[in-house]
DNA sequence: TTGTACGCGTTATCAC
DNA sequence: GTGATAACGCGTACAA
């Protein structure tokens, strides 16, 4: 007798088929519902099946299939800095998704010294994983450029510049952008700085753009200075604006790549001795519910990061299930939440006041 | 012939060995490190895989070796409210010690009407875990009771009341709340309140044991109404605050089970005109980096939880290792993180004041 | 409608 | 030191 692990305590489909006087092949379609079983027999063997707590072993089950049901999401790499808040909802609305069509979620980091497109390609060789799920997602991307040629469903949360092969979801990061400029602009704001994130990452980038790009419509000159890139902690938000009150012609708000930029730079112009929403507005993106405990309140332009991880999961499946089908493109729209940060400038320094300080 | 997805373009071990001029078994000795394959062999081996990008298949593996390299991880259900924010973190801690054994993390969510015994019980009868790791742990949690049974690898993160016969790291709550209170009674605060959270979870409770026994060693009176469970957030938190604000002998100190919690708490007073640090003090818990951003900046016990999932993940893996092995069970200290919110009390409502405000 | 037999890719055991 | 061969547990084409 060869080796291999004796796992008499577990019920496989042998021990299941002995108990009923079935052979193997028939209580395997019998559980799979095949059409050329008898519906009684189907019935007993459901039943004994539920009885000896029988559950096929997911292993021999993908051997014998050759697919994989599940999908891979690479944790972006943590220079330093801590993970995106919102990650977390994301994985979780994903594996919630996954969960209801028997998919798995399989999270894998980059370890130290190695990338993310060989992490990925370890977990496709390796047969870990039948698909991806990308986020943080680059103008250009090598991971995307990887997974074009691999030929393996995946969905990309985000997406890239050249993006008309593959299946995204992102938000409409550029509009929400120009939303808020016209929050601002309403509200009686010409002279509106951008902190702005890195912008190799596609997110930053469209929000900066949209930014610029309503400046444009609207007139306001983005003066040497206003624009500040590369913020993406409290502490370059501080230092971002620290320069900005020095600038001899001092904007009236701030328009901030993030909540985690907007909350530094309110913390950094508290300190400054400026009344935020008064003296200078502040606008965040993303929503964290941090933005409605500080004081005071942060407008902001909300995701719903749980969503968005359940349709990339659905999107995923859809795909592996249909491979040949168009892919699935979807544009999301944030959605403005006015709080205390952001209100019409002092009266002093505005050109047209249409209202008071609420 | 049967049928069988011909994966023609996969390299499998029976086409490198023909490649070769091998036995299968020949190879697969010579890339698993067997003493008696000659070194020639092994380096003409080693190349051509190399070459031809061979890379095991781990479902085969796992069928023939009966092992599952692979750790569950089932996130908490999300009854409403957000996931902890530090979640992420010990994911990626996780993740990211795990693969340095060449284990991989597999992430499930609770589906709705469903509980988390049932998805783990799915997970290990599937064969899709070898090992789990537990987080957010109840002081009788029914998981760790079933894990008991299924003699599988398991590490929990926190640990529950009764702790001897299994592994876990926790850090040391109880310890970490005397201590904060030792701090808030060294700057003059006597009277100390408490924002707990929901006590069913092992860590609430440690920290609520800790504020009591260190309240009672200072000899700070608990009066009515100063200690409340079930804070989970900001808007408890207001609410909570505003019955200590109207409490007849108001409390100079506030002591929070949690950081979002202290930031409600802080978001609270400041709209009930409280200057926080001076009039009252806040304490929290976790040294999220949002704490730094706010003003004043929060003075909160800090945990490492990046190290924490690392160590988790270390420690399982040994366990898997050497399952006859003595388990592992580790404390860890928070550190207190000094900032602006806790100072000492305002010098009219100190008995013994020490010092100005600062 | 059901039983038979083979294959998925790998590892372990036993001969040679 | 190497080559056969039998499992691991399941799915499925084909025969019955």
């Amino acid at each position: 007798m060869p080796r291999a692990p004796q796992r008499s305590e577990t019920m496989s489909i042998a021990r299941l088929a002995k108990h009923l006087g079935l052979s193997e092949g028939t209580v395997s379609r019998a559980l799979n519902n095949y059409p050329d079983i008898a519906d009684k027999t189907i019935a007993r063997v459901r039943k004994a099946a539920d009885e000896l707590g029988y559950r096929p072993s997911t292993t021999a089950r993908r051997l014998a299939r050759g697919v994989v049901e599940t999908i891979g999401f690479v944790l972006p790499a943590r220079h330093g800095h801590q993970i995106d808040p919102f990650l977390a909802e994301i994985l979780d609305g994903l594996a919630t998704e996954l969960a209801l069509s028997d998919w798995d979620l399989l999270v894998a980091a980059v370890p130290e010294g190695h990338d993310e497109v060989e992490v990925m390609d370890r977990l496709i060789r390796s047969g870990k994983v039948g698909g991806f799920v990308i986020a943080r997602t680059r103008r250009h991307d090598p991971r995307i450029d990887y997974l074009r040629k691999s030929h393996i469903p995946f969905v990309v949360q985000g997406r890239t510049e050249d993006c008309d092969d593959y299946a995204w979801l992102d938000i409409d990061n550029e509009k929400a952008f120009i939303d808020a400029m016209g929050h601002l602009v309403g509200l009686g704001h010409r002279k509106i700085a951008y902190l702005g994130g890195d912008p190799d990452l596609n997110y930053a980038w469209q929000r900066r753009s949209g930014y610029l790009s309503a400046a444009k419509t609207h007139g306001c000159d983005v003066l040497d200075g206003y624009l500040h890139d590369g913020i993406t902690d409290e502490m370059a938000a501080r230092h971002a604006v620290a320069d900005l009150l020095k600038h001899p012609d001092r904007p009236t708000a701030i328009l901030c790549v993030t909540d985690a930029v907007a909350i530094g730079a309110i913390h950094a112009l508290a300190h400054a001795g400026i009344t935020v929403g008064e003296e200078i507005s502040v606008i965040g993106f993303d929503g964290l519910p941090m933005g409605e405990a500080i004081h005071p309140g942060l407008t902001t332009m909300s995701q719903a990061s749980y969503q968005v991880g359940r349709a990339v999961g659905r999107i995923v499946v859809e795909q592996a299930n249909a491979p040949a089908s168009e892919f699935s493109q979807i544009l999301w729209e944030a959605t403005l939440t006015i709080r205390g940060s952001a209100n019409p400038p002092a009266p002093k320094l505005v050109t047209n006041a249409k209202g008071g300080i609420s």
